[in-house]
DNA sequence: ATTTTTTGTTTAATATATTTAACAATTTAA
DNA sequence: TTAAATTGTTAAATATATTAAACAAAAAAT
């Protein structure tokens, strides 16, 4: 396992600034697609050899790879119109924000279309959770506790409790939430 | 094997300017000796992982040890009471230089006191060997020929052949010798 | 001299990185 | 809408790094 050193985050910055694919990246320099999802992700310690042969194609040295900065976004009012969307279908997730990588909160506006439902799933992932209801209604469960909150209520969990949101209401309902860690 | 990237010559400049053996390091690292000897001699492909965590004991960031200057032994004249002594008991070996790590070639004067011997063990590496007598009475054997040199001789062999230098004289022997690569 | 440490290296055993192949999800083409 | 191609991820197979243990050579100690 990793040893602690960031370079998943450096060699994907490197290779989306460059709007390639892992599997171009994979091709170009020998190495296998699988290999560089995991350098990505850090859930594997790259030999020198393989890494050298990675950042080849980019191309970059080792050492100008280590000491280069950290692609920060460093955007920091972001415009009504400049939100991402990482949503899809009746939900809309418009997040603050493209890149993460290196932020620790992950602010959204969230749009429910009548009856959307992020699914019986009870999807949960390690982190803290809260949001504000700006417009509509919005049914939380938490655990086997069911909440409907309205214009103005809030929520706050630690989202490792599985969790589910639907808009029980009539009309396209509005959040405004946070999250930290981001969990996608 | 390797993809050509001279790590180990730079941990192996770092660690002896530091005076520290292998295992030292490997014991402060967490790692191994054997994997130390590996790396240095650029006979792995070392992780990540592994780099950093031997750089931590050092200690220098992965990004400076790319980027640094490979120690280069600059000095290119040498005094004569600046060369270094590699030798000891009744045989000196003067080397012109002290770090030749990035150098094939491996100059010395050599003294023998009368009497002394490099030993039965008829050491053998793989370099060639070559050297010219200033003063005394030098006896020299290789393979099971033996020869005896005096002021203005020479010889010159490959030191894979098992070899064995003597002063069979009663007066100091004094020899200027020239390796390739350098042996010790 | 002779033992005892310490040195760096090497080999077989083991742990782990890397690949191949499959997967689900999204995008593009028709 | 469906099919085909491309995306990133993951699991099992394989290749390779790493370790533990033994080795020879040199240094230090007795």
């Amino acid at each position: 396992m990793s040893n602690e050193i960031d370079i998943g985050i450096r060699l994907k910055n490197l290779r989306t600034e460059r709007k390639i694919s892992q599997r171009q990246l994979a091709i170009k320099s020998g190495i296998s697609n699988a290999t560089i999802s995991l350098v990505e992700n850090n859930k594997t310690n790259p030999s020198l050899g393989l890494l050298k042969q990675v950042l080849d194609v980019i191309p970059i040295s080792i050492g100008d790879f280590f000491t280069m900065d950290v692609k920060q976004e460093n955007k920091i009012v972001h415009r009504a119109d400049e939100l991402t969307e990482i949503g899809s279908g009746s939900i809309s997730y418009l997040q603050v924000g493209s890149n993460l990588n290196n932020y620790q909160l992950q602010m959204m506006l969230e749009r429910y279309q009548p009856g959307a439902d992020t699914g019986k799933s009870m999807l949960s992932h390690e982190s803290e959770e809260s949001g504000l209801v700006l417009q509509g209604r919005l049914e939380l469960t938490v655990g086997d506790e069911v909440y409907v909150l309205h214009k103005g209520d809030a929520y706050l969990f630690n989202s490792n409790f599985p969790h589910r949101f639907r808009n029980t209401g009539r009309e396209e309902c509005v959040v405004v939430s946070a999250c930290t860690p981001p969990s996608f």
